[in-house]
RNA sequence: GCUCCUGUAGUGAAAUGGAUAUCACAACAGUCUUCGGAACUGUCGUUCCAGGUUCGAGUCCUGGCGGGAGCACCA
């Protein structure tokens, strides 16, 4: 409809003289001017060298014209807008079509192309935290407003399985004398007392210091299958277990969130390939030796020096992403690259990209990093080394409580929390921290995801209960503001896809369930006048409720 | 110190340079014999400061003030 209307509009210019205008077609902020409003006549003035109000005066004769019955109305407004009321028949024909073809709100333009999408990314050894639920819910919301654009969607998810953090939990746990360990959690307590040790002991930081260097060389030694102590056979073993059980629990809470892993990275499988590309770097000069160390000067493009294998030979977070960089190619090899992280990695993957840049500009160029902001706490910044983290775990079991008071059903209690949980973190725009209030933030009423599914829910329901057939020839004159709303769910998710701003569905959502909530307040559906129409406009309304919560990752229940 | 991000009702947020700046929570007043009240209707209340660009600025530019993050061997 839009792409319709900017072509009419464009025709229109080109008769009045003024081709090159650049003009937006726009949905007015309030439905009582139109479905649709164009600048044209404001923008073009200049050209014109005309009154802006006298050229929209124009523009809406030529408009009338050319698209006949589409509309009801067309007419000049304000200082010199042109708005377009849509004729009732023209709306209905786009909310049957929502009501009942399948493909409603998804798009071809990105079909044939691929896209790999790096998010969640939890490390092993360390608890699976709030911080990345951020990560995993953004993550996963854009993959599929990216597979709603036509696009072969390929996730991935990299934590960090070798490195100091390792090392502080392994040696703890080793201090204590287990060998089996049972829980994730277990494992958290280990890697905070590690950590505390660490900074406080300098014995301690020796011990740890060297148990990393050993675990980077045990793990590429199992790599390569050559013999081991009995020690270092030990390490490996409660190394592995160690993992296993983290994976599990990321797996679990995977699972919960409704994401799955095409690729799950591991640290591991990065640093060999990392080292390897940044000692040949070092070679050709992209890289330099600093103190022992071989670091990579951001300066020279405005940026800062990081340090990229340090003095005592092991990788950092830098050369595994370039590792990791080339693993991906290796593995599976697409169009475009996408990591998902934290704001505060930008620094890092700005000095990263451009060194990889230098090394490999075809890998440099598809690639992006998409921050978001920080899930915080009233607190402060969350540290899982301090220990003052909320996890996944328990946030997903204190939210299933609350949603518990009011479903029985187990399943539909998770459904809810996850609901609220990850509309709290789609609504606004990605990029902005989150101050996260327990009380506050996780909301079941106004505001939330439960909110949207008990629209939802509730539709679904009338739906069932009238026994008479949806008939569009039933229609009432006027067309009613939801079914208007509804019109614009494609373009929505359109949007959404091109500024990579999944929280404009999730406004979308919320305003046509409130319009939803104000319709059902007000007209009787069934039993009631024109009850075959509105069982058009309710089909419509499930429909894209239904599918707009899909794309944001959000359960839809059949009842609550 | 340098670099980046950010400043919108009491609180949390929204607004491709467009019309009277939206939405929720909180507060207050209603709807209560319902097609499911996790709902609906109404009241109250907002763009940090000073310039500039523009027909038009919360949005773009400059300066100031406040908040946050990053800045060599963590990830």
């Amino acid at each position: 409809m839009e792409q319709l209307l900017r072509e009419a509009v464009q025709k229109a210019l080109e008769e009045l003289g003024a081709p090159e205008t650049v003009f937006a077609i726009e949905w007015p902020a309030d439905l009582a001017h139109g479905d649709f409003a164009t600048n044209a006549a404001l923008a073009s003035a200049k050209i014109l060298n005309r009154a802006p109000r006298e050229i929209a005066e124009d523009l809406v004769q030529k408009l009338k014209a050319s698209l006949g019955d589409l509309a009801a109305r067309i007419e000049a407004a304000g200082p010199g807008f042109v708005n377009i009321t849509l004729a009732h028949e023209t709306i209905t024909k786009q909310i049957e079509n929502a009501g009942t073809n399948e493909s409603w709100g998804t798009h071809t333009y990105n079909t044939g192309k691929s896209v790999m999408i790096e998010y969640s990314n939890p490390n092993p050894f360390k608890e699976i935290h709030i911080g990345h639920l951020m990560s995993n819910v953004v993550g996963e919301a854009l993959s599929r407003v990216l597979e709603a654009s036509g696009a072969r969607v390929v996730r991935d998810t990299f934590g960090g399985d070798v490195g100091p953090h390792v090392a502080k939990a392994l040696w703890a746990l080793r201090k204590k004398g287990i060998s089996d360990i049972g829980n994730a959690s277990e494992i958290g307590a280990a890697y905070i007392q590690g950590s505390n040790a660490y900074e406080q002991s300098p014995d301690a930081k020796e011990e740890i210091d060297a148990l990393n260097t050993r675990i980077y060389d045990i793990v590429a030694a199992q790599l390569s299958s050559e013999t081991l102590s009995a020690e270092d056979r030990d390490i490996l073993s409660l190394w592995r277990k160690g993992r296993e059980v983290s994976m599990e629990e990321f797996a679990r809470i995977f699972k919960i969130l409704g994401t799955s892993f095409d690729y799950i990275f591991y640290d591991s499988d990065t640093t060999k390939g990392g080292i390897s590309v940044v000692r040949d770097g070092l070679a050709r000069g992209i890289f330099e030796q600093s103190e022992g160390a071989i670091i990579y000067r951001g300066e020279k493009k405005g940026l800062h020096t990081l340090v990229f294998i340090t003095s005592r030979g092991t990788p950092t977070y830098e050369t595994k992403d370039i590792g990791l960089a080339f693993l991906k190619e290796e593995r599976c090899s697409t169009d475009e690259v996408i990591i998902i992280t934290a704001i505060e990695q930008v620094g890092h993957f700005e000095v990263v990209l451009a060194a990889l840049e230098e090394i490999a500009p075809l890998l440099a160029k598809k690639t992006t990093h998409v921050p978001h902001g920080l899930l915080r706490l009233t607190t402060g910044k969350m540290s899982s080394r301090k220990g003052n983290i909320i996890t996944a775990s328990e946030l997903l079991g204190d939210m299933v409580q609350s949603a518990s008071e009011k479903n029985a059903d187990p399943l539909v209690a998770e459904q809810v929390a996850v609901a609220a949980v990850k509309y709290m973190i789609l609504r606004q725009a990605p990029g902005g921290d989150i101050v996260f209030d327990p009380e506050k933030s996780l909301s079941l009423e106004g505001d939330s995801g439960p909110y949207l599914q008990y629209a939802l829910v509730r539709a679904k329901s009338v739906i069932a209960q009238s026994s008479v057939t949806p008939n569009t020839k039933d229609a009432p004159e006027k067309p009613y503001t939801l079914e208007r709303l509804l019109t614009r769910f494609p373009e929505i998710v359109r949007k959404a896809e091109g500024l990579r701003a999944p929280h404009l569905i999730t406004q979308y959502l919320t305003q046509i369930a409130g319009e939803w909530n104000s319709f059902y307040a007000q007209e009787r559906i069934r039993d009631g006048a024109n009850e075959a129409y509105k069982l058009v406009v309710a089909t419509a309304f499930v429909r894209t409720m239904e599918r707009g919560l899909s794309l944001l990752g959000i359960p839809v229940p059949e009842k609550m």
